[in-house]
DNA sequence: CCCGACATTGACCGCCGGGTCAGGTTTTGG
DNA sequence: CCAAAACCTGACCCGGCGGTCAATGTCGGG
């Protein structure tokens, strides 16, 4: 496929089909177990059309992934009241962008790691599963006690597995240069804040120094 | 490879070298892009051996995990204070577990989004980007005006995307069965209470009902 | 010293899937 | 009406890679 060629409506009728064929199946098997032939099938064409109108998968993938993030983008600023306080424009950006990712599910599904190789899923998913239960339980401890801020236990304690996840992941890429130690502190911090009953609780957990477990790791195994 | 063999001190230790210079490989240039023919070189072993010591690459692959997930845990537990409160111990958890996966950086990387394919990691993270850039400038604006806490913008804001994106991510894997209003309503509540300075403004920034962007598309474009 | 289990080798197989291409049909515009 | 450009076809090519296997080496115990 040339750079630059002249496309007939039927021309962007037929991309357009590629496109959400793809889109359907990539969502449905992932991205690497798609292959070029199953998406020219359920188009019903010939597979060297697919190559009329893409260099190749990969370059049918990019156009995907950049129309749903302008698509994601237009939607959060309709969202936004721009005559809002700040916090509360970031609020109404977060649940705008929550319900949109919720609307293209199969499509945002596509860009995760368990994704990757459904074959993994399980054994991945075990981890942050196990996790998630053992923060729940404190949580439901935390509330019990009035510490902690009465919602849903359970999606308190997915907030905290994931600032661990995404935070870390932040950080492996490099997207932010702190310390991993300074990193750590903020982020017990953040996550002090999003669970605590109160003001008066989160300074007081919070002027309690956490202990290195690396310079301690002397006691129990 | 047959199920129960019988493996000799050397037999041990090779099994340990292909793990480990799989995990560097694979975090190198990620699962799908390394060959087992690259894993026994680097080992300095013959290819036929790699099945002498593992069923397949996804078992390799599956052995590495469980074993990471393993040390994850057992640091958690090591770094928490069994006498301190549901919500202290949280934290300690929450700051081990962003050390350890940070000693670890390279494994844990394996187990993302960008790793899927490096090729499209650049297509992938200016969506977040831009995100991360708009919501830092609204956490900027919001500490001056002292609605929001006085601590790293950046990070804050790193915060706010990767809820979303965690958030829809639990939503999509059906980790949490919640309609995606009740969802996105609750994550607003989540950031607001993260950020906010004081209990005061969170109180009154969650006061005020945000609209369903859905139903009032009918203004600006 | 020799048998059997562990350990290792590297050539070889087979399939799968991305990408090409020579050729045919339809549409467009001059 | 006719060329040129757009559109479409499906057989074919080919490299890569996971996985096999028969042969050989090594070593410990009886």
């Amino acid at each position: 496929m040339s750079d630059q060629r002249q496309l007939t409506v039927q021309g962007e009728k037929r991309k357009t089909q590629l496109l959400s064929c793809a889109a359907e199946l990539f969502a449905q098997h992932g991205y690497a177990e798609t292959r070029v032939v199953d998406i020219v099938e359920r188009a019903g064409v010939a597979k060297g059309l697919f190559y009329w109108y893409f260099e190749n998968k990969a370059a049918l993938f990019t156009e995907l992934v950049v129309e749903h993030r302008e698509q994601l983008r237009r939607t959060q600023h309709r969202a936004i009241d721009p005559t809002a306080t700040p916090l509360q424009q970031i609020r109404q950006g977060t649940e705008a962008s929550l319900r949109f990712m919720a609307e293209r599910a199969p499509f945002f599904a596509l860009l995760e790691v368990e994704t990757v190789n459904r074959a993994f899923a399980n054994v991945l998913r075990v981890g942050t599963d196990i996790h998630t239960n053992d923060t729940r339980q404190l949580i439901e401890a935390g509330i019990r006690r009035g510490a902690i801020r009465d919602d849903d236990p359970e999606l308190l304690a997915l907030g905290v597995v994931g600032a661990v996840g995404y935070y870390g992941h932040f950080h492996r890429s490099g997207r932010t240069t702190m310390s991993i130690d300074g990193l750590a502190a903020f982020v017990g911090r953040f996550v002090v804040c999003s669970l605590a009953a109160d003001e008066q609780i989160a300074r007081e957990v919070l002027s309690v120094p956490t202990r290195d477990p690396r310079a301690s790791a002397v006691d129990k195994s």
